[in-house]
DNA sequence: TAGACTGTGGGGAAAAGTGGGGGATAAATA
DNA sequence: TATTTATCCCCCACTTTTCCCCACAGTCTA
């Protein structure tokens, strides 16, 4: 499972490190891709598939369907850890999950999400007011 | 059950002793979190893997599972204690909870809760007016 | 009063993260 | 076809952080 939250940096050759921590739940081989906040998601290759088995089950015919698994599949990637353990972020990526420098990596349970740093912060500090609320609305019962 | 309150010192290098009497309850092996009102969490494994299986049943496309998943699940660090009885809290959740030097520990039924001392005693003088009322929220017949 | 336990501080080894150089491969141009 | 340009890896070296251990002081207990 992944939990946590790192700060690393992305270098100028578009690489970043991915915490130790992780290495060992994701080997050598995973996936990235397009994230739903403007972030990057990154899944184990089994993770991956499943949801790919999932959207595939989805009707072409529609609409939504058919933009969802676009999205989802043609921002993904398949990449691999260099041995310092890092690996290299596709520019269309970069891009989209608008990484400068100062990068955040967090686990949030099945997946690790690539976030720039002020998005994170920005989108942590926008949803904290209202976090005991969504807490509130999520759980009917005792937890 | 954790109850009571007790006040240590976050170290240079970010460590806090657990209170002895608390860690009989929490074994060598834990989690501590992201709480709610800008304070720490500190959860046994159980409880935690119990609130974890909550969370993953919520689909993430829905918008509010992904914001309290990502919340709730990149705050959280499995953490063992040293030979001392200490813990390492990182970084994020030091900023996050606005920890300095003087912190209080606080049992509240099934989890710890790590306060900056400043932040607890200001929280707890604020809401002691309204306590009345809010007690009289809680409960409509008789506990 | 002696011993055990708890909380606090710090030193040092090991690991993790970061940045940059250089060679191989592939694409682009003359 | 030959030369240039760019891209991608791999490796090395440096810095920072993390982890583990030891030591000390205060408190409680026998």
């Amino acid at each position: 499972m992944f939990i946590g939250e790192f700060h690393h940096n992305l270098d100028e050759k578009g690489r970043i490190a991915i915490p130790s921590k992780y290495r060992e739940i994701l080997g050598d081989a995973f996936v990235i891709t397009r994230g739903i906040e403007h972030c990057i998601y990154v899944y184990p290759n089994d993770t991956f598939n499943h949801i790919v088995t999932k959207l595939e089950s989805l009707p072409f015919t529609k609409k939504d369907a058919r933009a969802f698994t676009r999205f989802f599949m043609s921002g993904a990637t398949a990449v691999e850890l260099d041995k310092q353990g890092r690996v290299n972020i596709p520019s269309p990526l970069i891009n989209y999950a608008n990484l400068s420098k100062k990068c955040v990596i967090v686990g949030t349970g099945d997946r690790l999400e690539i976030w720039d740093e002020d998005a994170f912060n920005e989108f942590m500090s926008s949803c904290n007011d209202e976090m005991s609320d969504i807490a509130e609305g999520l759980f009917e019962e005792k937890i």
